[in-house]
DNA sequence: CACCAGGCAAGTA
DNA sequence: TACTTGCATGGT
């Protein structure tokens, strides 16, 4: 069985368990990029409630947000957790693009892949998922994004070895995948429905999980 | 009570 | 370079 069948046996069994995903969860390109750094190492639930709180205020949007200080931002997304680090991060990418997208997240989202990947991943604050997350949800780009649930299951499922980069598991998928957006998009949030679901840190392979016998 | 959640950077040896 | 620690809330 090639690598490129198995990728494609689990997105079926995934899509066909738990039907389309949609994601991103947000009504525009600047809240995912929002969501992203807010949802580091945090439950999505919280990040909700702190989103919603800048959704009232009217800070989902670039000049709002950058305007305000530091202080208040931690302050408005407390409920993320890590409050304090996530409204430096938050300030840190505005920064970048302001200096150089003339302030426009669009002209970063459409600018070079590798380019605007290399601008983000220089950010304080945004490591490799993030900048994935928000060149394929914000950006609409054929990133596929690696995470911690992507790491679990291909190692359960014995895809990949037990030391494998975040670049080499994630060629694995792009290498093995048709290069589209709307493909990697389903795929990532899937596996996340997954592990959320079948593969937990202890928890073992259960018979339930649709990947229970691939 | 312990453990976990759609990570990342900084410190230490 | 390879490991460890800090960051923090809210749900199970």
């Amino acid at each position: 069985m090639t690598t490129r069948r198995r990728l494609q046996d689990i997105y079926d069994r995934l899509l066909e368990h738990f039907g389309p995903q949609r994601w991103w969860p947000a009504e525009s390109a600047f809240e995912v990029m929002v969501g992203a750094v807010l949802t580091q190492n945090t439950n999505w639930r919280n990040v909700t409630v702190a989103i919603d709180r800048l959704r009232e205020g009217d800070f989902l949007r670039f000049e709002r947000l950058a305007a305000l200080a530091e202080v208040e931002l931690a302050e408005m997304i407390r409920p993320s957790g890590y409050f304090n680090v996530k409204a430096r991060r938050l300030l840190n990418l505005l920064r970048m693009i302001d200096e150089l997208y003339d302030g426009e997240p669009e002209r970063m989202l459409t600018d070079e892949i590798e380019t605007a990947r290399t601008r983000l991943l220089a950010v304080t604050g945004i490591g490799e998922e993030t900048a994935d997350s928000i060149l394929l949800y914000a950006g609409n780009q054929p990133v596929f994004v690696v995470d911690a649930y992507t790491y679990r299951i291909c190692s359960r499922h014995q895809l990949i070895d037990e030391e494998c980069d975040y670049r080499r598991l994630q060629e694995m998928f792009m290498d093995n995948l048709p290069r589209d957006a709307a493909l990697f998009n389903e795929y990532h949030a899937l596996l996340v429905m997954a592990g959320k679901h079948y593969c937990k840190k202890k928890t073992p392979l259960c018979e339930r999980c649709p990947l229970w016998e691939v």
